[in-house]
DNA sequence: CAATAGATTAGAATTGTTCTAAGAACGGAA
DNA sequence: TTCCGTTCTTAGAACAATTCTAATCTATTG
């Protein structure tokens, strides 16, 4: 699956990654390419974020039904969401602590865990 | 917001709590209270877990992207999700520990903390 | 320069969820 | 007990997010 630099690709690439670290959704990015003057399809936004997170350069994080974010900071971090403002914040990933995790089911492996601290207007 | 005993919430009330713990979605709840002989929109069935999770009676939880279950067990606790097979198995809330959950934002509160191991076939 | 295999794209279809408005149940007044 | 305003309930229709599929494009090989 040798990834082919087509006008689409990289026009998503150079906004996802031209800046720091991102979180868009696949709404919002579309919008952006759009704005930026290129012609791409919502469905090939959805494709290119997917093959995208499959090559290791996104990672996906998932806070509502009906609602996932994709993330260029692919490093070790957990999240913030802040469901009023539909919001992600990261939380450095040596920031919080997690001990305990039981043994995995048999057959199974730990493949990643996930934290999100949902907040709340106080 | 009192919640009628209608003969839809009777039926589903049935379903959800007359076992132990579950974990299920809209979908196969409105697939099992169909089958049970009863008619029920999916809707409804929407409707009324909203409605239970408000009440507390439920906790929802969000894996993926368009998939969502709704818990039985409101108690403190978190989950393996296995993504091959769609299924969430429950961690008793004393197994986990986490530490170091940084203040948040000014104006906020944290209201919940969620964790869901993400488990792979090994 | 074909011919072929593999990759790409986006329209269409599907899935999951929410909205809305018509009807049903309730409670108070007569 | 009947009437009536109010609140609650339900499910069809609408909507939103995501995925599928097949027509088209590109690369590779002879
Ligand atoms: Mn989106
Ligand atoms: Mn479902
Ligand atoms: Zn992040
Ligand atoms: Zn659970």
């Amino acid at each position: 699956m040798g990834l082919r630099p087509t006008r689409q690709r990289v026009a998503l690439a150079g906004l996802l990654f031209r800046q720091g670290d991102r979180h868009v959704s696949a709404e919002s990015l579309h919008d952006e390419v759009t704005k930026a003057g290129f012609e791409v399809s919502l469905a090939t936004v959805y494709n290119t974020l997917h093959q995208f997170t499959e090559a290791g350069l996104l990672q996906q994080v998932v806070v509502d039904a009906g609602r996932s974010y994709f993330d260029t900071n692919i490093g070790d971090h957990q999240h913030f969401y802040y469901a009023d403002e539909g919001e992600l914040i990261d939380i450095p990933g040596a920031a919080i602590a997690i001990a305990g995790v039981p043994t995995p089911p048999k057959g199974t492996a730990v493949e990643r865990v996930d934290v999100i601290v949902r907040i709340k207007r106080a």
